[in-house]
DNA sequence: TCAATAGTGTCTATTAGACAGTATACC
DNA sequence: GGTATACTGTCTAATAGACACTATTGA
């Protein structure tokens, strides 16, 4: 693909060009991959009747270095200089996940000066979602500083201003991460612009308590994405078991979307998403479901 | 935000731990970016009744310098080491175009070792769309190796596989870039792999004709999330002028998805996207057409 | 028996697709 | 007058929202 013939303005080959060239000679950042990784976990039930409830939930690291010493951070590092960034991702997951075949995908790469006080980094995000059923080993069991929170994400004010052409509208949101070890909160200011007959999105740290560098940002940009992309993807189908009640499934879309669905409509919407078993689920203490699995080929039928 | 009194294994407060840290002690790689930088422009009418044709346009330029010497590359360069990366393709974006307040967004991070031939270079991609009737500078007056090419995007093949829980689905794709000076071709190959309940892309060049680097690829991912955005966005807003008919409107929608429209069905969708003027067009061969412009608020009208 | 969930039928409102039909300037 | 585009009305199909109603278990 490369030209080994032509010569430069130094009458150097690109072979030539290659060889004299001197990595050294410009200034560099450091690239890290920063991981989101989420599941969804029952709590206890109320009662034996009950279902129990989820929660969304995002796996920390509890800092024990400088900087942001004993705040929570997300699980990362950085990129070898002969990995691709796709590899250090995957290579961080399995180390705090101990699992493959995750669904993962790359949110954004963020690259502020300032964003680290060590030196320039440049942080390339991954959102992964795990079944939780399937983890093999409890985070906090190997690594005493991980740690899952329950992810609270909840709009607090809008702010409207009127523009020339257009406008401008802030919003205020608040993240919250629980657990039994601590409590963390952001808040962080998406702002949309717009001007000039187009739509621009930004984003701000307000105020962060207990989570280190920006990244309650990357928090707030990866659940607007998986809200977003459950809506036309398969995505929620990664936070579920093999088997599966369709109430379960319905209810892994209702605590991302943070909204209730009528029950109806979920079914007919998914449909064709699922496959039905001759498998029901026992002892429920009330009407047993039928258990689905995830049909590959749903886009590919009516 | 961080902590300053806390101490860390060496005894050192954050302070003073960053005071000792040695930039110099880690490899890093090369951070660029690399714009994709589109727009539609009017070929010449056939006669004077009918409409021009609207053809989506790519810029790229002609390398000077090894490595791909003489092939055409997307316009980019390097991250400043105090720069923010959307600074640099602003940076980039306004000395290729000599416009600022154009849509602008980030796209993906590729960083494929060996994506370079000179070092581990990691470039972040930008797609930025603008009105070509604004260019004050059309590219190719100032920088004789600016060029548009018209962009060219069809699938050649689809070839499917299954596995044993899901399928790959296979697909190539042929790129074309034409003008005057040359066409450039590139097959991309996108996979599909849907299994164990989720779906993952992945993308790969199979063939590049006078493109640079992996650029075939970015420009690949650059048409999806374009064709994407653009049923739910107002992005194509950002591709006319202020003001605009509905049937250019709906030339631009038709381009970039590539495939006709019908005029009843495209009105209705756009109606509340657009504000309509007292002006019409003249001399047009035919009846005149009533011209409207963008409605900022549209998101926020029933 | 009853609490709690499982699952379906159907009415209505909204939206998308198809296409026919009317309108109008300019050469 | 005829060509090419501008624009609207309406029928139909598909989809989403709402809600009532029936079914089924385990303590």
């Amino acid at each position: 693909m490369s030209n080994s013939t032509i010569k430069d303005k130094q009458g150097l080959t690109e072979e030539q060009f290659l060889e004299q060239y001197d990595v050294s000679k410009y200034d560099r950042p450091s690239v890290t991959v920063d991981m989101l990784i989420l599941t969804i976990m029952d709590e206890e039930k109320e009662n034996y009747r009950k279902l129990p409830e989820k929660k969304l939930k995002l796996l920390l690291i509890k800092r024990g270095e400088h900087p942001y010493i004993g705040q929570w951070a997300l699980p990362g590092g950085f990129v070898g200089v002969n990995e691709s960034i796709d590899a250090a991702a995957i290579r961080e997951l399995k180390s705090e996940t101990n699992i493959d075949n995750i669904y993962m995908e790359q949110l954004y790469t963020w690259g502020d000066p300032g964003r680290d006080p060590r030196t320039r980094v440049i942080s390339c995000s991954y959102m992964a979602l795990v079944d939780s059923t399937a983890l093999k080993i409890k985070a906090g069991d190997d690594a005493a500083d991980a740690a899952w929170f329950e992810f609270k994400y909840k709009i607090v004010q809008e702010h409207r201003t009127e523009l020339e052409k257009g406008h401008q509208l802030e919003r205020l949101i608040k993240i919250e991460l629980v657990n039994e070890l601590a409590t963390l909160t952001a808040t962080v200011k998406v702002t949309e612009t717009v001007k000039n007959r187009s739509t621009r999105y930004s984003r701000e740290i307000v105020d962060s308590q207990g989570i280190a560098f920006d990244h309650a940002v990357m928090m707030e940009y990866a659940i607007e994405r998986l809200r977003n992309k459950l809506e036309y993807t398969d995505l929620a189908f990664s936070l579920v078991p093999e088997l599966f009640t369709l109430t379960e499934l319905q209810k892994v879309y209702e605590v991302i979307l943070g909204k209730e669905l009528l029950a109806a409509a979920f079914r007919r919407k998914i449909a064709n998403m699922v496959i039905e078993t001759e498998q029901y689920t026992r002892d429920a203490g009330h009407r047993p479901s039928q258990l689905f699995r995830f049909n590959p080929n749903w886009r590919y039928e009516k």
